[in-house]
DNA sequence: TGTCAACACGAAAACGTTTTCGCAACCTGT
DNA sequence: ACAGGTTGCGAAAACGTTTTCGTGTTGACA
């Protein structure tokens, strides 16, 4: 059990500074080839690292990341840190992981835990406490501090920063636009509650859709659930208790949960009834029949995220109020639960 | 954009001793009530909060964990991660995430990047390709070193550590005991290559159940998949060459599709063929049929594994040699894809 | 031989903390 | 009035780096 040795420890063993030690191995042209030929040879030997720590305090730079999600146990957010992982990665850069929980507090603790030197920047998601409370304090005040934030997915117009989102509100359009082109006349929607936002823009899309075609918006058709955990009896009734050809659903679990409830009723998906679905995760390529639905590409979005954040962090010309948000194209992924269109 | 401020700030402006405002943050009773309530008053306007790296490089301790996964677009390793950031979070602990993309020079990049002075400590899982090489250096020296280590699922023998498993071998057993209780005779077999640790185990478990039950094993059915992404002509092959009955899969992707190749051919899951799958994720639960399945509590693997590292990091008494590894219940989670055994 | 540059290296500051120790100034009791 | 004990605070070291600046030794050159 030997302790990572330091710059000092050589240092004594070889009877120089720790000035030469340091530059011995930066390769500095100030040391004989001698001391520094000898000095690398040491260090190779005890299999020297500088300590990041160290590096980090004296640098003011950790090299590190920090990432707010909602929740991890969540396909989408899933992909969206592999995509910020990789290509932090391949900067050189870590990623430290904290969860909200969809909880403000939890958003709040988090973030102050780690904006006191632990990270360079946050990429983070927004919680529905958060979204619901319009709070964004927290966010603000990092920001001030001169720390880069990048949003993603869950963004707010309150809060001026980078963002990466997909065109909710357009890609939504495009897939009730898809089931009216088919001929479906009586197209319900399953979404969220409005606070979401991106609950909210996919539904301003169905609307848009419905209403770009001339057709009636019946609010009988259109379930916004609250408790995602308990959305099966909601999407039976609405199943159960209207005259639907197709449905639209803002995100896989209620659009397999639909495409459940009508089979229990006898309905067969897709002959009496399209689905389509929002997110192209696990469940819409496994169900059976497989999801129609609009594919978000996570691991791009976490990608052109990370790049975001590190193009900021290692420009220093502090650019202000130069943020941009990248759109991230989204595309609908036909696959079974839709008749061929 | 004002900067985070510092002791040294502090006390400048209210010209004191960087000491003095240290103590007087802690409430050291060496102040008197006066200069600390001061400092104190001083300190909550401009919302000071220790630099945390300072404080590691001081204390040479981190209060951060590192986690070393094969991938996390996997909802097994996600539902772990999620337990760990949990009990993490509560005791004041953070959590860094790489992803060794199964590869093994990835993971021993990571480990070195996470080794010079990040993190207190490691939870990982081996990747694929080095469960293959059985090269475990990277770990060997990383104990050696004196940072505790916690292996999770995919473990090794090879190295002495603190380890949380499940039982996988007698899961299998008792999901294949189940199947031979409930008459089945042609049980069928779809695991991994060997050298994954857990699916060997299970491929274990599945033939001590055939034979404790005198059955015979018939390795035309066992099927054992090296390219996880093109199983499914594999897995075709398999069910339309062969008489079977049942199917214990050794994760959910080959559960679901088996029941695909099962319902192209035909037959009906569960009448004409059951299947067991292994781990209780999104699939398992959201495919139709649902899959019955052994459910290996990702959550507790995860909760428990943080426990036992922060454990170990936090009482100093360096009882070396004294590894635990925990073992995580199984269970069979009942759904549609089994008759009512 | 004296001067000046080149060379090779070391001391020290800095990053932001915590903590040990020392040291004044004051107070107490005789 | 003086020994001894509080009280309140500051200096400095330490964690492990990097880097600036200084400095002593050499060699060359006049």
């Amino acid at each position: 059990m030997k302790r990572k040795v330091t710059l000092k420890q050589i240092a004594k063993e070889l009877d120089v500074s720790i000035s030469t030690v340091s530059k011995s191995l930066r390769d500095s042209s100030e040391i004989s080839e001698d001391t520094r030929l000898k000095v690398q040879a040491f260090a190779k030997l005890y299999n020297y690292k500088p300590n990041l720590i160290a590096l980090s305090l004296k640098n003011r730079k950790t090299k590190t990341i920090g990432i707010i999600i909602p929740e991890i146990v969540h396909h989408f957010f899933a992909t969206v840190i592999s995509g910020i992982e990789h290509v932090a990665n391949e900067k050189g850069y870590n990623v430290i992981v904290t969860l909200s929980d969809e909880s403000f507090d939890k958003e709040v603790i988090n973030m102050d835990m780690l904006a006191n030197g632990s990270i360079d920047g946050f990429i983070m998601s927004l919680s529905k406490e958060t979204q619901l409370r319009k709070d964004f304090h927290h966010i603000t005040e990092v920001i001030n501090q001169g720390m880069p934030v990048v949003m993603f997915d869950r963004v707010t117009n309150d809060i001026l920063c980078d963002k990466v989102i997909i065109d909710d509100n357009l890609a939504a359009f495009e897939a009730v636009q898809k089931l009216i082109d088919a001929n479906f006349k009586h197209i319900a929607l399953i979404t969220t509650v409005d606070y979401v936002s991106v609950g909210k823009l996919r539904t301003d899309g169905y609307v848009k859709a419905l209403k770009a075609n001339n057709m009636e918006v019946d609010s009988n058709l259109i379930l916004k659930i609250e408790d995602i955990d308990n959305c099966t009896e909601q999407i039976e009734n609405l199943i159960n208790n209207n005259k639907i050809d197709a449905v639209f659903a803002v995100n896989e679990l209620f659009a397999v949960t639909a495409i459940k409830a009508a089979k229990k009723r006898g309905i067969i998906v897709p002959d009496d009834m399209a689905v389509i679905g929002f997110t192209d995760g696990i469940i819409s390529k496994y169900s059976s029949p497989s999801i129609t639905t609009v594919g978000q590409n996570g691991i791009e979005m976490g990608g052109k995220a990370a790049q975001m954040l590190i193009d900021r962090l290692e420009t220093e010309l502090e650019e202000e109020e130069h943020y941009k948000t990248e759109v991230i194209e989204t595309h609908l992924v036909i696959r079974e639960s839709t008749p061929t269109l």
